[in-house]
DNA sequence: TTTATTTGTTTGGTAAACCAAACTTTATTC
DNA sequence: GAATAAAGTTTGGTTTACCAAACAAATAAA
């Protein structure tokens, strides 16, 4: 879509650097290094990868700025991260830690078919009524090892409908 | 849990050995090239490395057959890749092969939490009466934009309802 | 405005993956 | 059983990504 085929480093690189760009309006490489857990001179390196791509604008001893291009392939990667990590936060309820770990892997493995289909999931699951918070709830519940029982999941179909009915009045 | 921390490339390979030993019962360092798409080179590489790690039995000119350890690992790496693939193709519905290849990278990205919590979430859903086979369509048809219409949404839950106290009797 | 200090760059070296091509071993075929 | 083919290995070279440490530039402090 954009063109442009990343290493999963360049993509993380990149990502930083939207990120320090949103907090401090601008990107220094000692910044940098420490977010990625680097030595400065491992940042140069990055820096004249990305910005031969044209993504960054750099010249030595300057600021760094994402260029239009950069931005938009930094945009598309940060809602990779954004989405996967609402995903398993969310869905799965996952720890949030966990969640953002996974989130900072994945985000490298899934391309976009894979991660517009998850919006569209959860876009589903939050509008239709037979997913409601009780039934994420029931997740929580049977995760937690109760799933055996299931005391009223007998009824639970029909207690839901009752109320769903109640609502619409 | 099994103690060892391979790179993907590794994972990758550990998982094509298990792959020829389940059809060929041995794995040849040709075949091994041609599925993962490398010169004959690259493999006997790898296969030094893997056998330093003590995953698999390999000395020079001979099969390659994996150990306790690495049957243990390549296995755990195959449960990802198939819960992954299960969940993409069956909950997000993706084309098969688009999910194939996201779960092929996907694998190395998530760990056991994720994976772990992924197989409950599937389990969830397919013994939740609430989000039964009319459930899974109704993602079908909302992900093929008939969203805002959602025509008989107001009474899915009633019918359901009604369907699930019938088959009960 | 000198002198420190911080920040950024460069250089040399390592490790993982890979290729290309020469070479060796094993397997086939005549 | 020798000649040929196929399979496996080695060697030298490339790329990406890192570190360590020397160096240069920019900023801050004296």
């Amino acid at each position: 879509m954009t063109g442009i085929d990343l290493s999963e480093n360049l993509e993380d690189y990149l990502e930083t650097i939207l990120e320090l760009e949103k907090t401090q309006k601008v990107a220094r490489v000692k910044d940098i290094a420490e977010m990625r857990g680097v030595l400065r001179g491992s940042v140069t390196g990055a820096l004249k990868s990305l910005a031969e791509k044209g993504l960054i604008n750099y010249e030595p001893y300057s600021f760094i700025t994402l260029t239009r291009k950069g931005t938009a392939v930094a945009g598309e990667i940060n809602r990779r991260h954004r989405v996967i990590k609402n995903f398993l936060t969310h869905v799965l309820q996952l720890d949030p830690q966990i969640a953002e770990d996974n989130a900072c892997r994945m985000e490298h493995a899934m391309d976009r078919a894979a991660v517009d289909r998850m919006v569209a999931f959860i876009d589903y699951m939050e509008t239709c009524p037979r997913t409601d918070a009780s039934w994420i709830q029931g997740f929580a519940r049977h995760r937690q090892g109760e799933s055996d029982s299931r005391p009223d999941c007998k009824d639970c179909m029909t207690r839901s409908a009752e109320e769903h009915a109640q609502n619409k009045k």
